[in-house]
DNA sequence: TGTACATCAGTGAACGCGCGTTCACTGATGTAC
DNA sequence: TGTACATCAGTGAACGCGCGTTCACTGATGTAC
């Protein structure tokens, strides 16, 4: 075997990044474990306990490492948010494509996976939606990113509307409506309002398929 | 005119807070100041940028006063949030209670007050539903003035279930359903959703009504 | 009405702390020869 | 294959800062006499 041959089977990039794991002065993926270690703090104790030095210290690293991968903190909660829309706009359209033909269960399905976003991966969610990013500051890719989630959820409307099972007419009222109804219900569950108040929360799933059957039911094609 | 009949018809409370308010030293009502201080800051720059220093710099006083009137910082935070229930409950009792006898636009009305305090009070909006007051240590009436907020929408449906407008059965999916709504749509017009996309948001009253019209479609008493 | 006094709201210095960011450095790494 | 070298990821000391909280104090206030 040639060393070319043996260069393309085992690319030097692999390699390095193995031999790089097992040093102790070179981290091997960084930049990937400041963003977990990150959504870490932001899971268990909030954003306002998110300090780039707690973040380095968790990632085994000087506090002074991550301005290696980051410009600053808010580089690195834009980085975060715009990882969360992404990952948020994907699973919206895998839920959406689940019900291919059946826009309406598709609508639903969308709906579920948003909260299901929510509940599940706070610390994105938090971060996404709360006021520690500073949007007017332009990170290249996070209004992309969270155009991308909405455009999901219009198109969904959209296709409702074209069986019949929403009137027609401009889908943003109803897809707004739609977004509120289950981003209020994120809010709410994330910030433990039910049970700060001892209410008997009914499933997601089961709350949801009522959001949805009212939603579909309040927006007949009917007139 | 005796003392006696001087000293009741102007109290000595009265006189010694106007007086008061002409000292340096004394504030007169530096506990209301350092409210209105936190609101200030909480609606300029977020509930991040709130320090118990900031606040007494604004009330122009010295950064240990605060501890006159508060043991903590935790303690002006969930004075603030009880604050905020309290006036959200008798703003959505108030918005109810203009439209007797027709249930179904006191629903509406709650639902308009309900965004309308969100958007309008943001500072109190975000503390009551933030993170940053710590629910684990009970401070007394903080729960039982957001349980009232609670309670006028569950009597709220009620009295639509009562009059036909919602079928009958537990209150509760409908109660939240309408929460999750209006509570989604404050969050996302509080931290600037709208804004930061580009969307023509449509006035809070349109869409209210929409919503309303959504939702009492979608849970007719017809089965 | 005038005065002595207790109260307690607000002062200002001090504490220890952790933060974000910078900077000259060190040493592990891959590569050119 | 072996070696010299450039690169640059991570170090650790240092900066200035503002925070929450404590504490002995000061001085304005209302009241008892």
């Amino acid at each position: 075997m040639s060393p070319v041959t043996r260069a393309r089977t085992r690319p030097a990039g692999r390699r390095v990044a193995v031999e790089k794991k097992r040093g102790r002065y070179h981290h091997g993926d960084l930049r990937r474990a400041l963003l977990d270690a990150a959504l870490d703090v932001l899971a268990r104790e909030g954003a306002t306990a998110l300090t780039l030095r707690e973040v380095a210290r968790r990632a085994g690293v000087t506090h002074a490492a991550p301005y290696r991968h980051f410009t600053d903190k808010q580089q690195l909660l834009a980085t975060v948010a715009e990882e969360g829309f992404r990952m948020l706009a994907s699973h919206m359209r895998e839920a959406w494509m689940k019900h291919e033909g059946d826009p309406v269960h598709g609508l639903e399905a969308i709906g579920v996976a948003y909260v299901r976003f929510a509940t599940g991966q706070r610390a994105h969610f938090q971060v996404m939606f709360g006021k520690d990013i500073d949007w007017g500051r332009e990170h290249a890719g996070l209004e992309e990113t969270s155009d991308c989630c909405f455009e999901v959820l219009i198109s969904a409307v959209q296709a409702c509307q074209g069986v019949g099972a929403i009137r027609p007419g401009d889908p943003l009222i109803p897809s707004i409506c739609a977004w509120s109804m289950v981003h209020g219900l994120s809010e709410l569950i994330a910030n433990g309002q039910f049970s700060a108040m001892d209410l008997p929360l009914p499933s997601v799933e089961e709350l949801l398929s009522n959001y949805n059957r009212i939603l579909i039911e309040g927006l007949r094609a009917k007139e």
